[in-house]
Parts: C-alpha cells; structure tokens; sequence
DNA sequence: GTTTGACTTAGAGTAAACTCTAACTAGTAT
DNA sequence: ATACTAGTTAGAGTTTACTCTAAGTCAAAC
C-alpha cells in the first residue's frame, strides 16, 4: 500500500496528473477513513501500462475505453481490446519505420552542416 | 512556382498551416503583385524537413530557431546547427528504443487477452 | 452582371494533456 | 499553541499546434 507521493515517485507521474487520471476516470483509487488515495501493486502496473500507451500516442480517452471494457467484463470484451492493442502496435510499427526514415534526413543535414 | 494550393497538395500541410507558419516566422514566402504567395522549389524542401522534426517531436520555436540561425549565417551558426541536430538525433533514437520496449509490453498484453 | 472560387488578413476558437491555485483539514514537531 | 508537512477539493489557467471565421479583393465562368 502506498500514498499519492510514493506513486508519484515511483511512476514519474507528478501527484497532480494521478489526480488527473482519477478525475476523468482513467482509473479508480480507494481512499482511506481520511480520504487520502490508497494505492496498490496492481495500481502501479495500470499506470505503467497507462505510461507505455500514452508515451506511445494512444489518447487518454481511448486508453479510458479500454480499461473500462477490461474493468466491467474482460472476457466479452477481449475482442475489442484485442483488436485496439493491435491496430495500436501496428501504429507504433508505422511510426517507428517513419522515425528511422527521418533520422535519415537529418543524417544528411548533418552531413551538409559538417562541410561548412 | 506554385501557389498555396498546390504547396498544400504536395506537403500535405493545410493551407491554414502554411499561412500559420508564416506567422510564427518559421519561414519567409514572397508574393506576388496581388499579394498571393508564391512557393519555390526549395521551400518545398524546407515544408518536407519541417514535417519531418515535427512529426519527430521538434517543437515549432526550436526548428524557428534552427532555420533562423541557417538563415542569417549559416558558416557562423553551423556549429550551433550541428549540435541542435545532433541533440535531435539522440532524441529520436531514444525514442526508437522506447517504442521497441512499449511494443513489447502491449504484445504481452495482447497474449494475456488472446488467452481469454 | 452576378455568381463562383481562388486568394488575402486579423484575430478568435479548439483540443489534448496537463498544471496550478486557493482554500481547506489533519497529524506531527518544537 | 503554533508552525510545518502532507493530504484533500473544485475549478481556473497554460501550452502547443493548429483550425476556423469573418470580411474582404480579384479574376474567370455562365
């Protein structure tokens, strides 16, 4: 069991953007008698996967479907999820052969800068 | 010579882009004696390696910054140039890896809901 | 000759994802 | 008792990169 600092550390998600997730239900934390958010191991692995998603340009708002879908019935849904963590890693693939392809141009400028 | 139009076909940039990145000075265009824009060979070069440190996460006032510099004086500033792209370089390569290990943790996902 | 479609401008509005502020409570340290 | 620290909330503000609107000019098509 951890606070809202601990996560905050642990995640590298500042304690306003765990707020955050919580306001536009990304996620559910229980709260204790205080009503000071209580955070649990699986927590930190929903927010890593969160961060993974994010980093990756998956908007909030999709992520949010999904972790509703998996949250009220993973096994009707599996489907669904399935296929937007595929069509997600195929973007990811599309956007990694673009990187590689922009390195290369600026590769060449650096090259032409080399030679001034 | 092209006009905004087909500047706007060619780079798949809206003409509201282009005229904004005008604004922000990103770059000059000049006009012809009714005012309309005329674009050269060689700002369709520039449009292209614009899209392409944008699309890889160059803020716009960073490339305002590269160019202004390659503008001016580009055998004083080279070296100022030279390790902006350099930086930027790393940057995308980092970026790479991220993805690859993002990539791997949505397949594991992907296979905890095929088993589902 | 008027409608259509291209262009122009200044400036307002939008979307996403935070980020911050103000006002508050509750527990601990001096 | 008072100051410090950590938590809470609702809601306002910020940033980036567009995106759109309104009002206008100008030339060609019907």
């Amino acid at each position: 069991m951890y606070n809202i600092s601990e996560i905050s550390k642990e995640t590298g998600l500042t304690k306003h953007t765990l707020r955050y997730y919580e306001k536009i239900e990304l996620l559910a934390i229980k709260k204790d008698e205080k009503g000071h958010r209580i955070y649990k191991q699986t927590d930190i692995g929903a927010l890593t996967f969160i961060k993974c998603l994010t980093k990756t340009g998956m908007p909030l708002d999709q992520i949010k479907e999904m972790s509703t879908l998996a949250l009220i019935n993973p096994e009707e849904n599996a489907e669904r999820i399935l296929s937007m963590l595929q069509a997600h890693k195929d973007k990811i693939l599309l956007d990694i052969k673009a990187s590689k392809e922009s390195l290369k141009m600026i590769e060449a400028k650096i090259e032409v800068a080399l030679k001034l």
